[in-house]
DNA sequence: CGTCGGATTGAAGATACTCAACATGAGTGG
DNA sequence: CCACTCATGTTGAGTATCTTCAATCCGACG
């Protein structure tokens, strides 16, 4: 079966068989399984591998020396943790598990292999990562020069997307592990505050957010909402999100 | 004569003679010339070939919809501009000179030849793109999580480092030619605010800021102000921040 | 049944925004 | 040389958004 990563980067390239069976079988490595709340990697870690979410929900997150947080990014199935690790010396932020997470651990020598081996896959990897800072920048947007509400509601746009990418979130809602402490510190306001503006959301009948899922129910209200603009995605292959509410069997 | 770029990776490699005069040789290529609040690269353009900043300064800027806009990055000399045209459809946001900046173009298949042959330097370039992610990263942070004052004195301090960085900034502080507008649009703050703000740094004596000009008046006054981390730069191999009114001349 | 983490509500206060006026300086045309 | 415009910077006053500090509620779990 097709493991999340090359489902992900799919979007982008299509692979030779030689190349997807390659990438497929990273799946096939030594996994570790953390619990929630476990801290996957912390900040100043070099691990000796390279951690790719198989299944679950992660975070990048950042606490500063008074305690407050800031949550800078999700990690979901088919995201590496910390390709970083090829050049930089430690990490920078926590990652944390937010549910139950199961990680491939691929050696980095196994990962320089692989890219020497294959450039496509190498400029797939870049791509990935570029899209990654595309997100970044996004939210750098979001935080500047959204409020409270639009901010809110595109990062659950943006997560919902970013499921459709690998092959979910079609059916009720998507897994979505966090407090509204978390959603706070995702959006950067206190959790008084994520509160009243996810009661807002749900008010105008946008989202319905049960403890540890999230259920889209007007996705076009919910773009609109969050001022969501598509093309930083880099999708090239799929229909962008024309259609969030559409099929999710036809990305594969 | 060292081009900026190699002045910028020399902070996390050590090159060889061969891959040094390789990297300095690209700065010999045709430049183009951009007068100020020229557009150097509009969103979804795709250039032929990649933009390296050999002097000047220029910035990531994306204007939405209803004409707010969020300034992403500053480009200093050394940076690329786009290096996504790689991998990427087009660019997602603008990139605008903000004094007279010179960029050289170096195009795509030069820049993948130079790539495949030296693996030190594909690296090295990854660490660039690497730490540009963490620097999007702490400002994720800043926006969030930093009021008013503290986010303008952390990108006034983090300009000064990337300064040093490429070994300029040393004496009467370096060039930053925003206006108050500009600063607003990169703090994510209304200009009148940015004002009023740039006033209280100003009464506490850290910083002077003549318009095309800023001046650090006490750089760990700035840094303190700032709440600023210095390990999200991962700088290998420099003295990183501890000493910022050192000499720039043992950078390189 | 009590405790505990999360969610929710209220009210007061701070930070940052809006609107509007005014100052300053560079550049332009009469 | 002066009047004019225009972009930038500055100041004031009123308002909105968001925060702080409480208190309360609720369901899960021992």
């Amino acid at each position: 079966m097709s493991n999340p990563l090359t489902m992900k980067l799919e979007q982008f390239t299509r692979f030779s068989i030689a190349e997807r069976a390659r990438l497929d079988a990273l799946a096939a490595h030594p996994t570790q399984t953390f619990a929630t709340g476990q801290v996957i990697l912390s900040e100043g870690q070099k691990a000796g591998s390279i951690h790719l979410v198989l299944s679950g929900f992660a975070l990048r997150s950042k606490t500063l020396q008074d305690g407050s947080r800031q949550i800078l990014a999700f990690l979901i199935p088919g995201d590496l943790c910390d390709i970083e690790v090829f050049v930089l010396q430690g990490m920078d932020h926590d990652i944390v598990a937010m549910e139950r997470t199961i990680c491939t651990l691929i050696p980095i020598g196994e990962m320089e292999r692989l890219l020497s081996e294959y450039s496509t896959l190498t400029r797939a990897l870049w791509w990935s990562t570029m899209t990654d800072s595309a997100v970044l920048r996004s939210r750098i947007i979001g935080q500047g020069r959204r409020d409270a509400r639009e901010r809110m509601a595109h990062i659950f746009y943006e997560v919902l997307i970013r499921y459709r990418m690998i092959g979910q979130g079609a059916g009720d809602g998507y897994s979505f592990p966090l407090t509204q402490q978390d959603l706070a510190d995702a959006t950067g306001m206190t959790p008084i505050h994520a509160n009243r503006t996810l009661q807002q959301l749900r008010s105008e009948g946008l989202v319905e957010f049960a403890i540890g899922r999230l259920r889209v129910l007007d996705a076009d209200g919910l773009k609109q909402a969050a001022r969501f603009e598509s093309n930083y995605l880099h999708l090239d292959r799929t229909e962008r999100d024309a259609d969030v509410s559409g099929r999710a069997g036809d990305l594969a």
